[in-house]
DNA sequence: CAAATCAGCCAAAGCGCTTTGGAAGACTCT
DNA sequence: AGAGTCTTCCAAAGCGCTTTGGCTGATTTG
């Protein structure tokens, strides 16, 4: 069934039907109802190749999805995902992720803009004057930033979470008990969460006019096994950090493997702090001992986005508005005054 | 640039380049070569869009996302969005994920074959006499299912891993080493892949006269917590396994924690043994106990897949062509002997 | 009352490609 | 030499939608 066949039964122009079912005021209503109606009676579906090809509007959206061999996709992407598909379920909107050499995502920007491919875009884990960003904001299709990045002369859209807020409050209150040596476990540092994050971390010990060590502050892809060659390496030191804030729960397990095997306990040897974007299958709650940690849904993250996305489509929402959510400190038994 | 002003500028028709473009025959090879370099001189590609329209060809594989407030995704999908990225990337094959409400998964699937949004479609997790699988049989898509399904008088094509044969090793490697109790920790067996673990693990058992204790078989979905609390009740029995088979990495964090909070070592009080797909986060080899592990890389089946795809949407493959990938046994140093 | 306005509809021209059904010329064959 | 056969190309008809530009008859306006 096509809109000629629907209009034909109706006996009425294409135009008209077209215009009917989109919405345009210039249909009486009366002649809207039938077209509406008949369209639903025989389930009339507008065919959307056809329609990209007239306006070039496709509803879906896109993500660049870097790969190589040596690129694993973050782990965080399938819940990011879920919260994206919460919202977009409902709104038809599908997502078309188009695989990219993590060393030359240009081309499949330029491709997917340039063949219209997509409404709209998102970008993740940005970096300091991020190029991904540049080349988008001047291809000009519509686009948010899941992450903030940094050094550019325009404004963008994005949605970020306080990383740097909540990296000071978790430090602030270990300093609070008493705390000088603390060390932070942290993501690859090339990503501007990660500065964020280190950031947040010396404004509070600067606050209390602490410095971290110079070895204190390390950065690292988040494994399990990386936490534990960090939390090991930091540990064996002469003067061992005695509070350690860390990126991810999942380098958190490697800290407590590590702990364990050096026969140290939480809290009283170390007391620990990690940062947890609320995966289903692994809860700091039941870490051996309860882990503190800062606390942002990923997930939520993903719907707000993907519902932004919808509306910058929509033309609903325009300009570079910046969205920054602030973050819970959830405070657990990992965490206790410094030792003796 | 498009088709006509590129076949103005060669004095040629649009059919004459298309086809000469397209690889057909009925066009001379010196024109074929005069036109594929005014197109790579011009930089032109052809509009996917208006190639779509025209051909009813996309150029996409899709997959149906289920969400919903309580569904989670699974994690292993990331990795094996590894694998398809590493295959897709290199030609120029996208993904659409297409979000659907979990409970009515159909619609989506109807609506994605009637549009011709995408070429082919693969199907993951499918559980007995899976619905999704007849439903996309019967609409005539391309199509290849991650895993297998049962109880289908139809063949189709799939790509799995020998689950039954390696727990059926797994548990048989345990009995041999004296083990008499042992316990499954699967995963949710309304999906084939638990249902054929748990398969191999009772033949293992039935070869020595063995029968599974009545509670030592459990089914839970995959997070570190079921497999604290699935461990923990097992252990506190009257008469507990001496070793217990896994279905996940993630769940065998939750078995060791449970052990550790009962006091009980690896492998002197018990044996265990964890189904490992391998993600770079978490690495069997670095749990406090090495652990031994089933072993098969989800994301060379994402590439798999995508490579098969590929070649039936060019029809290069037909048929219902099943492929059952076999699996590493790999022990490590959490398995010994059944105690005293 | 003629002129201007307007609501409501339509025919047709795109969008950019593929593909059908020839046609023209070159070549073979008897 | 004329009939048949290839080879190589082309014009035009789709694919199914949106959108431009206009047309008609009814209503308002000076």
């Amino acid at each position: 069934m096509n809109l000629k066949q629907l209009s034909h039964m109706l006996s009425l122009s294409q135009t008209t039907v077209s215009r009917a079912l989109n919405g345009y005021p210039e249909v009486s209503e009366e002649t809207r109802r039938r077209v509406m109606d008949a369209a639903k009676r025989h389930g009339y579906r507008p065919n959307p190749s056809a329609r990209r090809l007239a306006t070039g509007k496709s509803g879906m959206i896109g993500y660049v999805l870097p790969t190589g061999n040596a690129v694993d996709i973050d782990p965080h992407f399938v819940e990011f995902l879920s919260g994206l598909g919460d919202y977009a379920r409902s709104h038809e909107l599908d997502l078309v992720l188009s695989p990219a050499d993590a060393d030359d995502q240009e081309t499949t920007y330029r491709r997917i803009v340039a063949n219209r491919q997509v409404d709209a875009v998102y970008i993740s884990s940005p970096r300091p004057a991020d190029r991904r960003l540049a080349l988008v904001n001047t291809l000009g299709i519509p686009f948010i930033v899941h992450g903030r990045s940094e050094g550019f002369d325009f404004d963008y859209p994005y949605l970020d979470i306080d990383n740097e807020g909540a990296f000071h409050e978790a430090a602030r209150l270990l300093v609070q008990l008493g705390h000088k040596r603390l060390a932070l476990i942290n993501g690859d540092d090339r990503e501007t969460f990660a500065i964020h994050r280190e950031r947040g971390v010396r404004r509070a010990l600067a606050a209390s006019g602490l410095t971290p060590g110079e070895r204190h502050i390390c950065s690292l892809t988040m494994t399990e096994e990386n936490g534990y060659r960090a939390a090991r390496r930091l540990l064996e030191e002469s003067e061992p950090p005695t509070a350690i804030v860390c990126s991810s729960l999942i380098m958190a397990l490697g800290v407590v493997r590590a702990l364990r095997d050096l026969g140290l306990t939480i809290p009283s040897d170390l007391s620990l702090v990690a940062h947890d974007d609320v995966f289903p299958w692994l809860r700091p709650e039941n870490f051996p001992v309860p882990l503190s940690t800062t606390r942002s849904s990923i997930r939520l993250a993903g719907a707000r986005i993907a519902e932004r996305l919808a509306a910058r489509i929509s033309g609903l929402e325009e300009g570079a508005r910046g969205e920054v959510w602030p973050v819970d400190l959830v405070v657990r038994g990992s965490v206790a005054g410094a030792p003796g």
